[in-house]
DNA sequence: GTCTATAGAGAGATAGAC
DNA sequence: GTCTATCTCTCTATAGAC
């Protein structure tokens, strides 16, 4: 039910998903749907909310796993795109959250991102005291909006928008390679800076 | 006219815009629109257009310019930033649009990244035989979605998501540090790639 | 070219039988 | 709990006056 519901939402967005569809792919009827939900809003937070949860409980031993803060916080990298390649459905409802959230009209996925932006806060605050960090770094925002867009966007965008790849991107293979990158990205951007913050195009490799 | 369309479909979507509302923003009536556009859809695809079109024109000359292969690539991803950081509407619509690319339903914008696509193989063909190119590289669609994802949530989902920032996201010094980042990725990615592809976190820093 | 008025379809939500 | 039938509303698209 919440199945069906979630990948119909992913499929085509709220407004475009059909109680039809949904109950159909659930195997009832569309009133029957709305015994169990009160409304058509009320069954697209629950989607939501329990792929957030998901997201929560798999970062969550990541973090709180006993050990230096680079290990943790490069733990908690790879449990998200482990997570997020496991399922392009929220690759694509997050997608369309990100979308929706306009400056004025406060979205649902709020009340979700704003426990994680916290919980980066938190970890580049016990950052900037540690020995491993020097200069001044960029805000965290750089940062998550990098992890978040790069691993997002591989899942729901390349098995779509590439044509005749020749390999499956969400293979495990594809995955590691994706991930690996990622940890680069964290690393140089939380623990080495970098160091002249200019230099356009200029013909040489660093 | 299209600037109205545009905004309305960025911010909710295509399913969720009214003509309504599009027609007020751009100062007459529903009926109105429809003269000049067959119906809702050849409004949507004649916004879509104009803005490819426009990142299109900005990603040419930057690839054109005779010069050496890394010069011209990494000045497309600075026009690319450029772009999507004046235009947030522009990375609102690609995000729908990504969401909506399902593997079975062609969507619109794959007409419109295709030649991106051809595009990048085609840089990639030629950096084989760079001799800055050592070792096997990612597929080119590792480095286009990360390029991509990064550059479109940062600009979609920073101003919106982040709350309390201090700063904003999109003025030119934010930009600027983004493309900065966007390019050390790119370098690394083409130029420089991973030398062990493995090496998950170990509580030190590369 | 722009408008008012309206036709017509689609889909969310409810009533009530079983 | 699940269904059929129906109500109701919204929104696209068209007809036709000016």
């Amino acid at each position: 039910m919440l199945d069906a519901a979630e990948e119909r939402f992913a499929a085509v967005g709220f407004a475009a998903t059909r109680l039809e569809d949904v109950a159909e792919q659930a195997g009832l009827r569309r009133a029957s749907l709305l015994y169990y939900f009160a409304d058509k809003r009320a069954l697209y937070d629950a989607v939501l909310e329990r792929l957030f949860e998901g997201l929560r409980e798999s970062i969550r031993p990541a973090l709180s796993t006993p050990g230096p803060l680079q290990s943790r916080v490069e733990a908690a990298v790879c449990a998200w795109v482990d997570f997020v390649g496991a399922r392009p459905s929220f690759a694509r409802l997050l997608l369309r959250e990100v979308a929706d959230a306009t400056p004025d009209a406060e979205p649902a996925v709020l009340r979700h991102t704003r426990s994680f932006a916290e919980l980066i806060e938190k970890v580049v605050a016990e950052t900037e005291g540690d020995p491993l960090h020097e200069g001044p770094s960029l805000h965290p925002a750089h940062l998550a909006s990098t992890i978040a867009g790069a691993t997002v966007f591989f899942v729901a965008v390349v098995p779509t928008l590439v044509p005749n790849l020749g390999f499956d991107p969400l293979s495990s293979d594809q995955l590691d390679a994706h991930r690996d990158e990622v940890l680069r990205i964290t690393r140089r951007l939380l623990w080495n800076p970098p160091p002249n913050p200019k230099a356009p195009a200029t013909g040489e490799p660093s």
